[in-house]
DNA sequence: AGCCAGGAGAATG
DNA sequence: CATTCTCATGGC
């Protein structure tokens, strides 16, 4: 089955960047697990396909259902351009928007995004990536695609929580063991409902994430602004301070508290996607000059 | 080889 | 409330 999108997109910073663990280069477009789909997406002019492999047994989706849950996934309910034009506004970020082009946010499912953004704790990406591998391998379901090809779906809440400590250390997570035991636990064991979380009020929403161990405010935020539909949320990690405080204030070292002010003054609704490109391009920045 | 990494949490001034 | 320390591992 093949659900092709209309959008401009750029696959390689929403896939590769910093934002989604679980995705591959493979064949002139890119290969990832989503949901129990495996899928397969590639780039053309003006639209790109996203081609489902495997049965999707796991995926308990309909034939019908697959079309609009990728569409979820690949968040195209928005308008990228407007999005675009506001950011625009601000004379700095301009020319940023202008160089990386369509970055855009997914949709991704949330107990996936508190995991992974739980590993990226004090690491780097690259590291992330083994990580969440090595997880879903351990204690993900099989999706045999084809002979000595087998890719493995998310774990469940339920896989983690019933794991131990020393084996999510095996997996190279080191002291984020037991941040991701006690999280699963408790999610296992509370009431939490992440379609509600969507609709309410962000800053509730941020407090009880953050009452989840392993979860401060910036893993929270990369929650709220990957998987749970705050737009709004600003996450601030290392790169996007220095990049923040480089392009806005001289180069002056500015408290977390003031830059979430800053934010939301500046970007207000688009915050997140001004800082996917803060962000990226802070990266680049590094990359380039060596 | 040694520095650094999409931080959080607990212990201190 | 602000600063400092530790945490485990691996990428580059």
């Amino acid at each position: 089955m093949i659900v092709e999108i209309n959008a401009d997109f750029d696959l390689r910073l929403a896939l590769m960047g910093g934002q989604t663990f679980r995705w591959q280069p493979q064949g002139g477009g890119y290969r990832g697990v989503v949901g129990g789909l495996l899928l397969q997406v590639e780039h053309f002019r003006d639209v790109f396909e996203v081609q489902v492999l495997n049965a999707s047994h796991l995926s308990h989706l309909a034939e019908d259902e697959i079309g609009q849950y990728v569409e979820k996934y690949f968040r195209v309910d928005e308008d990228p351009e407007g999005v675009r034009s506001a950011l625009c506004k601000d004379p700095v970020l301009a020319p940023i928007v202008q160089e990386l082009g369509g970055i855009r946010i997914l949709r991704q499912d949330p107990w996936e995004c508190i995991v992974s953004y739980i590993c990226s704790i004090d690491s780097n990406i690259p590291k992330i990536r083994t990580n969440v591998a090595s997880i879903c391998r351990a204690l993900g379901e099989e999706i045999p695609v084809a002979a000595e090809w087998m890719e493995y779906s998310f774990p469940t809440i339920r896989a983690v929580a019933d794991s131990s400590e020393d084996l999510l250390r095996s997996m190279g997570v080191g002291f984020r063991a037991p941040y991701l035991l006690k999280t699963a636990q408790e999610l296992r064991d509370s009431k939490w409902n992440f379609m509600d979380m969507k609709n309410e009020n962000a800053a509730k929403v941020r407090s009880d994430l953050q009452s989840l161990p392993g979860i401060g405010p910036k893993v929270a935020d990369c929650i709220l602004l990957y998987s749970l539909d705050h737009l709004d949320a600003f996450p601030i990690d290392r790169w996007v301070r220095r990049t923040v405080s480089q392009l806005y204030f001289k180069g002056e070292e500015i408290r977390d508290k003031e830059i979430k002010e800053w934010a939301f003054t500046r970007f207000g609704f688009h915050s997140g996607y001004a800082q996917q490109y803060l962000f990226e391009w802070g990266r680049l920045q590094k990359i380039t000059s060596g």
